[in-house]
DNA sequence: TCTTATTTTCAATATTTTTTGAAAATTCAA
DNA sequence: TTGAATTTTCAAAAAATATTGAAAATAAGA
C-alpha cells in the first residue's frame, strides 16, 4: 500500500471511530492528521490536506485543545501558530476518559440523585425509584473507577489482561 | 418533586447520555421509557408518552432489540406487541460494551492491522507506522479487555476498585 | 502608533440525520 | 382465502449539525 493511501485510510478510520462517539468528524479527521504527523502544523497545513475551511479548522482545533490531547507550539522567527497531538495512546485514552466523566457522567450523577425526591407511591414511582437508584449506584462505581483509570499507569491497564 | 416532572427529567438526561454516545435521541428516549415503565408498553404507549410517530417507534424499537436491551412479548388474546427493557444494569452494560465492541472495535482492527503494509521509508511513513502500530497494540488490549467485561459477573466490576 | 500577519467569530449555507406519515407488507382469526 | 389489525418501510419534509468565508478581533514588528 503506498503512504498516500494508507494517510487517508487511517484519517478515515479515525474520523469515523469519532463519529460514532459524538465527536465530529473533522475534529477526529484533524486529531488523526495530528497524531500521524512527525512535524507540528499549521492551519494552513491542515486546511490544505484536509481541504476545509480556515474557520472550520480554528474551531476544532481549539476544541481538540480543550479536550487536552492537542497543543499549540510557537516557532522562533514564525508568527504562525504550531499543533501537535499527544503521541502517547495511553494519555490520550486516559484523558478521553477523564473529559467525558467530567462532562457527562458527572452531571448525570447529579440528575439520578436529584430524582430520588420523587413524591408519591403506587407502581409507577417505585419503579422509577428502583431504576435510577439502580442506575446511580453504577454510574458512581463507573466514575470512581474512571477516576482511578485517568491517573492510572499503563501496565495498570495491562495487568487487568492477565 | 412530583412524578410527572422526575418521569420527564429521566427520559431527558437518559436521551442527552444517549446523543453524546452516538446514540439518537429517540431511541435513548424509548428505552428510557421502557426502563421505567412496571409494565410492558405497546407501539402506542409509547408514541402517545413521547409524542413521536408510529414509523419512528417502530424503528427505535427494533435497533434496541438489535442492541439486545430490549425484548417484545406477547399477551394471551392480544395481535399487538408488547415490550420490555432489560432492568438489569450491569447485563445493560454487558451488552452495550459488547455491541460496540464487534460495532466498532473489532473493524478499527482490522483496518490497523491492514496498514502495516505501507511500501517505502521516510519520516512520515515511519511515523504513520509507529502511531497505527501503537493504537492497534492499545485496541487489541482494549478488545480483550471488553470481552472479559462483557462476559464478568458484576462482583468482578465491583472488585475493580477496591 | 500604524500596518500587516494571523486567528477567531458567527451569520448564512450546506450537509447529515432524524422524523413523519401513508402505502405496502405482514399476521392471524374467521 | 378474505379482511381487519398491526407493523414495517421509505420517500419526502423537518430538524439538527457542521462548514464556509468574510468581517472583526488580536498580536506583534516597525
Amino acid at each position: 500500500m503506498k503512504f498516500e493511501e494508507a494517510k487517508e485510510q487511517f484519517i478515515s478510520a479515525w474520523g469515523n471511530l469519532g463519529s460514532n462517539w459524538g465527536i465530529n468528524r473533522t475534529m477526529a479527521q484533524i486529531h488523526a492528521l495530528l497524531l500521524i504527523s512527525p512535524e507540528a502544523l499549521t492551519t494552513e497545513d491542515m486546511m490544505e490536506e484536509l481541504k476545509i475551511s480556515r474557520g472550520n479548522t480554528s474551531m476544532n482545533t481549539r476544541a481538540l485543545i480543550d479536550w487536552g490531547v492537542v497543543k499549540k507550539e510557537n516557532k522562533l522567527g514564525d508568527r504562525k501558530e504550531y499543533f501537535v497531538a499527544t503521541k502517547d495512546i495511553w494519555e490520550l485514552a486516559r484523558r478521553i476518559a477523564q473529559e467525558r466523566k467530567k462532562r457527562e457522567l458527572d452531571p448525570l450523577i447529579v440528575t439520578l440523585e436529584n430524582l430520588q425526591n420523587i413524591e408519591g407511591e403506587g407502581k409507577q414511582v417505585a419503579e422509577l425509584k428502583t431504576m435510577t437508584q439502580q442506575i446511580e449506584t453504577f454510574a458512581k462505581k463507573a466514575d470512581r473507577l474512571l477516576t482511578f483509570f485517568s491517573k492510572a499507569k499503563y501496565s495498570w491497564f495491562t495487568s487487568l489482561l492477565r
